[in-house]
DNA sequence: AATCATGTTGCAAACGATTACAGCCTCGAA
DNA sequence: TTCGAGGCTGTAATCGTTTGCAACATGATT
C-alpha cells in the first residue's frame, strides 16, 4: 500500500486539498469542526506530510550544511554540537560535510541547502557567494560574510598577564605557523601584553600547532642558556608535546616552568599536570554561528562579526616561578 | 534574475525538456550534436539542477540521517566521519541528528531521508522500522536491522590476556553500568579469560563508564587488603579517572599498578603514563556501517551483523608485576 | 430589501524536474 | 517500392504540496 497523500486525507475528509493543507499550516483559517474531521482524516490515514513536495513548492530546503575541514576533529564537533541545538529546534536539518571527503562546491548549490556555516577557512569565497553563509573560527579573505570569531589578540593578552601575574619575568612563545591569521594575533597580543607589564620581549619559537612542534619546541628550550619561566603555546597540542618531552628530561612543570596553552581541548584537563589554557567557547560559537544565520535567512540579519570571550582556565601547569 | 531552469536552457538550445534531461541523466541516448547544443546552452545560463524537483520525482531523498547521542563525543564523531568518507563519493548528503535535541521522530519520517544510521540504542525500534536502518556500535533489542558491532567479549578477553601474559595473577575489572550490553560481554570476557589461564576470578567493581566513577573505583582498590596488581577498565575514561587518582595517593602506574583501558580515545595516548587500551576501529565502523547501508538501498543488502575486530595497544600503563 | 464585510472553502495553476509513449526520420532489406 | 528496425526527439502526465483568486454563506448595516 503506498504513503497516504493529502488527496487521501481530502477525500475522506470531504474537503478539497486546500483545506487540508491549511488546516496544517495555519489552523486558525480553518473552522474548528472541519479541522476535527481533518484531523480525524489524518489519524485514519497515518498521512504524513512529504517534505520534498513541500520544500519544492517553498523554493526551500530546510537544511543547512556545515563545511568542515576535518570530521574528526573533536574541536570542529564541539561547533557542531553547539550548532544542532539552534537549528534543531528551527525546523532545520543539519548537513554536514567534510572539505577532505566532499566537494565543496556541490553544496555551495542552493537546491542542496538554505545557507552555510563555514569552519574551514580554504574554502574559496566564490562557492559560498551563493548562499547566506556565516564563517566561523576563521575568517575567509575576500568574502563579506559575517564571522564569530574570538579576540585572539586580547586571549593572548590574557595569557601572558596570567604569567607576569604570577611573577614571571622571562617569557617564551611558541607561534602557529607563520602567515596563519591566528599567528599572528597571538603573537602581537603576547608582545603588546608583556610590553604593558614592562616586561622584555618574549623569546620567539615558531612552530605550527602540531604536538610535534611542540616537543621541537621543548628541545629548544632546553638547549637555552636563559630559559624562559613561563611559556605561552599557541595551542594546546604543542602544549602537550612540550610538557611531555621536558618530563622525559627530568623537567618539572610547573616546579621548573609555568606552561599555559591555548584551546581547552578535552584532554589537557586530564594530563599531569592539568593545563593552564585559554578556552574557546566551542559550543557557543556554534550556537552562534546558527543564530546569525537564521537571523540571516528571516531577513533581519546584522552586519559584522561577532566576538567571543574567552576564559583563562587555572589549572595545574602555572605557577609562581622558583 | 531567476534562477534558469530545464525549460531556459531548452528553449536556448532549440529542443524540449525531456531533451536536456536526457542529455544530463543517460547522455548516450542523445545524438552527439544536440548533446553539445544543450552543453552549450546550460554554460550559457548557468543552469543547475534543482535536486528538490528531481527527488519529488524519484521519489527519494538523497539522504541519510545518523543519530548520535552526543555530537561533542569524540567518540561518535570519528565514526561519522568514517560515515562521510563512503557516503559523499556515492552521492548521499549526511545529515546529523543529536538525539539529545532531536525528535528522532522526526527523521524516521521518509521524507527525510533514504536510511539511517543509528549509533544510539535507547531510540525505539518503532521509529526505524519505516526505513532501511544499520545499527553501529550497540544493537538494538526488538529491532531486525544489521548491525556493526565489536566483539566486546573477545575483546575484554584480549585486555585480561594480556595482563596475564605480563604475569600479573591478581585480576581486577570496573565495569560499565549494570544492564548494559557492553557491559555484560565485557565482564563475561574478562572472566572467561581470567578462567582460561587459571587465575582467580578478577576482583569486579562496578562503575559507569564516566570519569568520575573511574575515581571512585580508585579510592576501592586502594582500600582493599588485597590489591589487584592489575586492572582492566571498561572504558578509557573510566581508566583516566582511576589513574589520576591513584597519582594523587602516591601510587605509581605501571610500577605498583598495571591498568589496561578500552577504546583508546585520543587522549589516552597523551597521558603519563600512556594508557595501553583495546582500540575500537571507529573509522571502520562508520564505513562499514555506510557500506551497509548502501547495500540494502541499493538491493543487495546482506542479513546479519558485522563484527569488527579490536586491537590491542600497548602504551606504558602495562608492566611486568614487582 | 439591498449592500457589505467576514469567514470558509474549492479550483486550478504553479514549483522543476523525469519518463512512458508515440511519432518521425533514415537506411537497409525484401 | 514497401516495410521494418533503430535512433532520436517531443508531448504530456506525473511526483505531492501550496496558495492566489473567486465563490459562497452568513449575519450585520443602511
Amino acid at each position: 500500500m503506498n504513503r497516504p497523500r493529502i488527496t487521501d486525507v481530502a477525500r475522506i475528509a470531504g474537503v478539497s486539498t486546500a483545506t487540508v493543507s491549511r488546516a496544517l499550516s495555519r489552523p486558525e483559517r480553518v473552522s474548528a469542526e472541519t479541522r476535527a474531521t481533518i484531523e480525524r482524516a489524518i489519524a485514519e490515514t497515518g498521512y504524513r506530510l512529504n517534505h520534498a513536495a513541500r520544500n519544492l513548492r517553498h523554493q526551500r530546503t530546510g537544511s543547512i550544511v556545515a563545511l568542515v575541514p576535518n570530521l574528526a576533529n573533536p574541536y570542529f564537533s564541539q561547533i557542531l554540537s553547539g550548532i544542532a541545538t539552534v537549528l534543531s529546534p528551527a525546523g532545520y536539518n543539519l548537513l554536514v560535510a567534510d572539505t577532505r571527503t566532499t566537494n565543496p562546491i556541490r553544496y555551495g548549490d542552493p537546491s542542496h541547502a538554505d545557507g552555510l556555516i563555514v569552519m574551514d577557512g580554504s574554502v574559496p569565497p566564490s562557492v559560498l557567494a551563493e548562499r547566506p553563509t556565516v564563517v566561523v573560527s576563521e575568517s575567509i579573505r575576500g568574502l563579506s560574510a559575517p564571522c564569530v570569531l574570538i579576540d585572539n589578540e586580547a586571549a593572548a593578552a590574557t595569557a601572558v598577564t596570567h604569567l607576569a601575574d604570577l611573577g614571571h619575568r622571562r617569557l617564551g612563545h611558541v607561534t602557529g605557523p607563520r602567515g596563519n591569521v591566528l599567528t599572528e594575533q597571538r603573537l602581537s597580543g603576547t608582545q603588546r601584553a608583556a610590553a604593558a607589564r614592562g616586561l622584555p620581549a618574549p623569546t620567539v619559537i615558531e612552530g605550527d600547532f602540531s604536538l610535534a612542534s611542540g616537543r621541537r619546541a621543548a628541545q629548544r628550550w632546553l638547549e637555552m642558556a636563559d630559559r624562559p619561566t613561563g611559556v605561552f603555546l599557541a595551542s594546546d597540542e604543542m602544549a602537550c608535546g612540550f610538557i611531555g618531552e621536558l618530563q622525559r628530561h627530568g623537567i618539572s612543570v610547573p616546579r621548573d616552568v609555568s606552561v599555559i596553552g591555548f584551546d581547552d581541548i578535552e584532554m589537557v584537563e586530564h594530563l599531569t599536570p592539568g593545563l593552564t589554557t585559554i578556552r574557546q567557547p566551542r559550543g557557543a560559537m556554534g550556537c552562534v554561528s546558527a543564530e546569525r544565520l537564521l537571523g540571516i535567512l528571516g531577513g533581519d540579519g546584522e552586519e559584522g562579526d561577532t566576538i567571543l570571550p574567552v576564559e583563562l582556565i587555572l589549572r595545574a601547569s602555572t605557577a609562581i616561578p622558583r
